[in-house]
DNA sequence: TAATTGACACCTAGGTGTTAAAGT
DNA sequence: ACTTTAACACCTAGGTGTCAATTA
């Protein structure tokens, strides 16, 4: 059975303060689930609906950052941009991607792991690691295998590069724009010491929200 | 001042005997000077001449195979290739390449590390280490910024898949294949626990000698 | 009928030798 | 005179959404 992959796009893009200059830091990236529940798109409405429990989740995996470990010096002064990360939904995916059901909601989480010795050793398990978690729920999203919302097809192809040979003919009017920000405006963004910023254009960070979907798009594995 | 830099190419590729399946290791690479001398290319004669005494060397660096570490198990079933192995010219590199004097000889070193625990650190000093250092002669090569002898060119073209826009012109003749050959002939090929494959195409090994030429083929850094 | 796949054109990204120009 | 650089066309490799066909 060949399973699509996909980059997770917008890219989950995090800065961080207050670190110890001479520890070492893993920076690490999960997807969990954030209800029971199964979803189908109603298109006349334009909106999701519950379709029923959710399916039998696949296997958990956890992604570290492919430049850590990082000294707090170094991740002191750069944007942890995670654009390698890659989507499936392949069960059986032996890459190390991460597996999510299509049609159900899931909330990344980025988790902060110190090290005091120069220990590089992979993370296996967060609850033995002097670690801090963070959450922003604006970065929510309904996984799916084929974009439900126009408004979110053409807000890829504005955004990614390598959607570039669609532009044209798809690009946002500025009633979609404003419609599309609307839509987004019921989840408030914010800042804090961890800071994500989902645009892919510009750090003037267009946050996106439960409408948004990562879409696992086609590729063979 | 751009630099050039470039993939050693062929390949050094290398398999591994009487390894302990549980243990850990790390497979590494250096390239070190032959000899305290420059070259030059002699053209009527078709050979390399003394053309003096070295160039201050750049800096030494040793390159880890990024799929370190193994275990023994996941070593003994495969050929490691350092495919992605970078050469360049520039003295104050900072992508960590491997950096050499274009017109002096040098001789590749395989280093195989092995680590009693997980202990996934870094390989700072060889001499701290539990290691074995292997050498094949077969492997040594000069350094240049452009080829000179077209056989080499010929034989890069043939071989390397990044170069097939060039393969049509320039494929080896039967009679450039056996100059080749017996110009390599001097230098006796063999096998060990520790054989490398230095062909690109199929593992029927075509060494490489003296006259191996690491090209360091145009790019900007 | 709703969801997924697979072939496709069109991109980004980057590894080749060529060639003419520049450097030493 | 010899060596190195820089722009270039031509590749490999792989990330996009499209659309028609297939799946469940």
């Amino acid at each position: 059975v060949q399973r699509i992959q996909t980059r997770m796009f917008p890219t989950v893009r995090v800065s961080f303060t207050g670190l110890k200059s001479e520890d070492r830091y893993i920076v690490l990236l999960d997807i969990v689930p954030i209800d029971n529940k199964r979803y189908r798109y109603a298109y006349h409405r334009s909106s999701w609906l519950v379709a029923g429990k959710a399916d039998p989740p696949p296997p958990y995996r956890l992604y570290a950052h492919p430049d850590s470990p990082y000294t707090g010096d170094q991740l002191k002064k750069q944007i942890v941009t995670f654009e390698k990360l890659k989507l499936t939904n392949n069960e059986l995916d032996k890459h190390g991607h991460i597996v999510l059901n299509s049609m159900h909601r899931y909330q990344p989480r980025i988790h902060l792991v110190r090290r005091h010795d120069s220990g590089q050793g992979p993370v296996a398990d967060l609850d033995l690691e002097d670690h801090k978690t963070f959450i922003f729920s604006e970065t929510v999203f309904t996984a799916v295998t084929a974009y439900q919302n126009q408004l979110i097809t053409k807000l890829k192809i504005d955004s990614n590069p390598f959607a570039k040979g669609f532009r044209d003919s798809s690009r946002l009017t500025d009633f979609e724009r404003e419609t599309m920000e609307s839509m987004l405006s019921d989840h408030p963004y914010f800042r804090s010491t961890l800071a994500p910023v989902l645009d892919a254009h510009h750090s003037s960070a267009a946050p996106l929200s439960l409408e948004e979907r990562a879409v696992l798009a086609a590729r063979a594995q």
